[in-house]
DNA sequence: AGAAAGTCTACTTGTTCAGTAAACATTTAC
DNA sequence: GTAAATGTTTACTGAACAAGTAGACTTTCT
């Protein structure tokens, strides 16, 4: 149960420390419902029923994911009848990596090597190789996440049901 | 319990599916006691416990990881008084990688990204973008971690010794 | 007021990770 | 040949986490 504390601008945050990069469920549902709601950007909110039943996603899972997007501010809701989710910002605005992250806590093979989290790093020389090796995995992967936004997710659905 | 079927020239094997890319304690420790093995390479066959207390490793621990990656064909064992163990292979012809898939199972951030795993993929064009995405990352991973031999983190070892 | 939507807290169930224990098999030194 | 040292195998455990469910609560539109 470690935890860290990182400092963004002026501000300091305590966030748990998670498992290191892996692709979840969450994860994968959480980008289905994005890119579903950016195929709907700028006409309105859209509930989570909706997206749960043609998506097919377990209605209420998709509940918890959208809300942590919501606090995380990449989504906005409307309570009460007529209510709904949409993205907070338009979807080129949105990259995968910042998705990966909030829902998976950090997008490193190891923890010692994200940037976002600190732990504390033995001072023996082994470790220290391996960790730099990791950091070249970390640096690639976050090159490809942080590139892609959900614009560019779009596009790759467009060209797909053009060729099919 | 999702299980797959891999071929290799005109063997087959079923492997049990493992989570995606994670960098384990297990890979870490397995890391660390073969580049010991590494530096010692040439010099007759090492014990595990020489390993794992100048390692500072669980023993037993070691025991099974050190298991694995002889019946994978990267280290060889003598039993017996004056036993122990040794790489099969110059440092130079064992890549991280190949460590990574023996331990971790695969590289890949999802299931159906893998090349060694098969998954059905859904015929869905958003299931489809996101995975040509995941493929993105797997490559990337791939790249570092197929290009990175036990010699070259030998060598940033010592490199980093000199700096100390 | 009441129905329809999101919000919150807590729980369950299964799996994996990390590590341990103990019995068993093999080889070598003597 | 036997004992000691070593490797091999199976089984087990506790903690953490993932994935998903349940139910009460709050807000808003009509």
């Amino acid at each position: 149960m470690e935890n860290c504390i990182i400092s963004t601008s002026s501000i300091e945050f305590v966030i748990k420390s998670k498992k290191p990069m892996k692709l979840s469920k969450k994860t994968d549902y959480a980008l289905r419902a994005l890119l579903h709601l950016s195929l709907k950007y700028g006409k309105g909110s859209v509930q989570i029923k909706e997206i749960s039943s043609t998506e097919r996603l377990p209605n209420k899972f998709l509940e918890n994911i959208l809300l942590s997007l919501r606090k995380a501010g990449i989504l906005q809701s409307r309570m009460g009848l007529k209510g709904g989710y949409s993205l907070a910002r338009p979807p080129e605005k949105i990259t995968l990596g910042e998705v990966v992250r909030i829902l998976d806590g950090t997008i490193a093979p190891m923890g010692c090597v994200s940037r976002a989290e600190y732990e504390s790093c033995p001072e023996e020389e082994i470790g220290c190789a391996i960790k730099s090796v990791m950091q070249d995995v970390r640096d690639a992967v976050a090159r490809v996440l942080d590139d892609t936004t959900l614009a560019d997710l779009a596009r790759r659905v467009g060209s797909l049901q053009k060729a099919g």
